[in-house]
DNA sequence: ATGATTGCAAATCTTTTGCACTGCT
DNA sequence: AGCAGTGCAAAAGATTTGCAATCAT
């Protein structure tokens, strides 16, 4: 909660106007759990403010990515989302089954990082990665209900 | 090179119909080296089959994914390509200055993947990862290539 | 023969852009 | 007051879909 009434003072500095689209827009990224998408800043904006255009959204996004204020993480699928950039780096992971999000920490990522600049001479630039996959309720979940509860098929 | 004939027989096998133009296309994939997309698949195919329509082509890829004959790679800013399943697993390198793309052996993954397993209970799923970075060439070539060419700047 | 497949065109969906008006500074 | 920022609408680009004609089986 280190406020993001900071995220306004950059924007400030650099010479861009304060308006209430954008801190509007500024609190609903940082109110959001992790990532959101554009479409869902939206609907979360016209809430408040009915007549903000998603194009203020994307413009705002675009702005906002350039200072670096927010990353973009592109899920795949068409489906992009966005999150402030404070805090330490961090990646995701996505479950396919229930649709739900981790975070995973940064360092489960050095040694493949390390071994790809050692052995191929790339420096991976992997900032915000989304990893799909089953997560441990989808996955082991699912077998251990069954013994649990019962013998109800899920379709 | 087990043949692209064997992957239309797959086709036949669950009741597609072998139509030059699937033929065309599941050959073309065959050829690219690595993977390819949609609008370069049409553009290949429509130089022998003019008229077919990119439709048919996305039509052919949907088949192909869903008998998991071809993957699906996204590499991110709406660029989705496109390789044919045979062969080891493995994934993408992908240089933000040159563009090109080096395959990574699965092998490197596998500490990730097991750790993932371990600390989080998710069983990723990385098929066709697309890592960014800057290839060996750009990123120490370029530094190399002062100290051993000499004084010569690149603008 | 017959129904899967195709080409065409139009619809979607997400993101971007042109433009006249508004409002932050 | 001046110009960055906005809403609206329309464009752009990738992918999907409806439909009548066609072609592999």
């Amino acid at each position: 909660m280190t406020g993001h009434g900071a995220i306004m003072e950059s924007l400030r500095e650099v010479g861009y106007r304060l308006t209430p689209q954008r801190m509007l827009i500024i609190s609903i990224i940082h109110g959001a759990e992790g990532h959101i998408s554009a479409e869902a800043i939206h609907e979360q904006v016209v809430e408040q403010y009915p007549y903000v255009d998603i194009s203020t959204v994307y413009r705002t996004l675009q702005i906002l990515r350039k200072l670096r204020l927010v990353s973009e993480t592109d899920l795949g699928g068409g489906c992009v989302e966005y999150e402030l950039t404070e805090g330490a780096r961090h990646h995701h992971l996505v479950c396919r089954q229930c649709g739900r999000t981790f975070p995973m920490d940064d360092e489960l990522m050095e040694p493949l990082r390390a071994r790809l600049l050692q052995k191929h001479g790339f420096q991976a630039d992997m900032d915000h990665f989304a990893i799909f996959g089953v997560c441990q309720r989808c996955a082991g979940g699912a077998a251990a209900r069954e013994r649990k509860e019962g013998q109800r098929g899920n379709g």
